[in-house]
Parts: structure tokens; sequence; C-alpha cells
DNA sequence: CGTTTATTTCGATAATGGTCGAAATGAGTT
DNA sequence: AACTCATTTCGACCATTATCGAAATAAACG
């Protein structure tokens, strides 16, 4: 997981870029912390485990892992102080 | 060209994921119209073309003929319109 | 300890996307 | 009309990416 300081704009504009990607970050915002699987993905278990993936490694999201589950959250903080309003103009557009 | 209220947000966001088309941005941007070619970047005519077709198709910029030129716009209003405060934190981020 | 549950990793496949050079277009120029 | 200049289109190529199913991991639970 990238720190705060070495967040890049195009790996966040690319992880952002995508539908399934979108709609994470979208359910993450409405919904708070969440486990990785309860999020509603038309897709098979090992993709949303890609996206997931991409988030986390861009620095939108952390993962921290609590039982048999991994919850999920987006950097809000982070991601303000880096580049500020993005996500919101991105929430809002969403 | 896409109406303004046409434009999709993961169209733009995948537009302005690329390190060239960002700067190809922040030209526009800075430099407000201006030609096509005159836009410093390190790759060939066709490259270019291809990326600020990327741009046009997206609803990102206009083009509108000049004689033997191009001139290349920000579609700012518009943008601002459809997805307030997304091109300006781009832009305050690149 | 074997089983279930949640998620990741691996390997493969298919689609997308960035890049180029060469050819085409199209407006100005001579 | 021939020529130049600015840009686009075409066709090809290579890299990246989205997707899946199957196997691996790891924690809880019986």
């Amino acid at each position: 997981m990238p720190a705060a300081d070495e967040l890049e704009l195009v790996t966040v504009m690319q992880a952002l870029s995508d539908p399934v990607r979108l709609t994470i970050v979208r359910e993450l915002h409405a919904g708070g912390e969440q486990a990785c699987g309860i999020i509603p993905l038309d897709v098979s278990a090992s993709t949303r485990s890609h996206h997931l993936k991409i988030l986390r490694e861009a620095g939108v999201t952390v993962t921290r892992v609590v039982g048999k589950q991994r919850l999920v959250q987006l950097r809000r903080a982070e991601l303000e102080q880096r580049f500020p309003g993005l996500l919101d103009a991105v929430l809002r557009s969403a």
C-alpha cells in the first residue's frame, strides 16, 4: 500500500476508470467500511479480488483482516490531502 | 463530439488516465486554445492524433479547423456542469 | 483435525489500448 | 495543377488488462 505522499495521479485515475471499480468506490462511500464479498458486483470472486487489488495498490482503499473476512475502506483523508476535491468530484458524478 | 449532457464519467476518467493525455490537458489549461501540433509531446504525429481523438470523443476537448491547422480547446464549461470540480481537481493535482 | 467460509493467487484467454510508419486527406501556397 | 504543411486514418504490432475457473491460503467452527 503506497504512503499518502506516494500516490500517483495517473495510477489513481486509472484505478477510478473502470465501471466495476467505480461501483466499489461508490459502495464504500455509501456504506463505509465493509467486507470485500458483500459489495454487490456482477463479476466472479477472482475478478472482484483483482479490482480490489488495483484500488488498494493505487492507494484508493485500505484493507484490514478481521477474522475470516477483509474489511475494505476508502482512504478519504490521504486522497483528499494529495488530490484535493478529486474523490468528491468523482463520487458526486458517479 | 458528445453533447454536454451525454458525457459519461467512465469515459472521461479513462480519457484522463494516460500520461500523454494528462500532458495535453495541462497544456491546454495553461496555454488555452492551440494547434494540435504545437503541444510538446514525445510521441509520433499519429499517436498524438490518437490521444487527441480519445479526448475529443470523451468530450474533454473540442477541435475546430482554422486554415491548415486544427485548434484544440478544453470544454471547461460543459465538464464543469456535468462533473463539477473534476477537471479542476485533476489540473490542481497534475 | 477436517470442514466450511472468505479471499487470493495462478494460469489461460480474449479484449483493449498505445505505439509506429506509411498512406490518405484537405487547406493553403506557388 | 503541383507542392507543402498539419493532421488523420489505416494496418500492424506489442503490452496491458479484464475476465474466468481451479487451486491455494487462512481463519473459524464443528
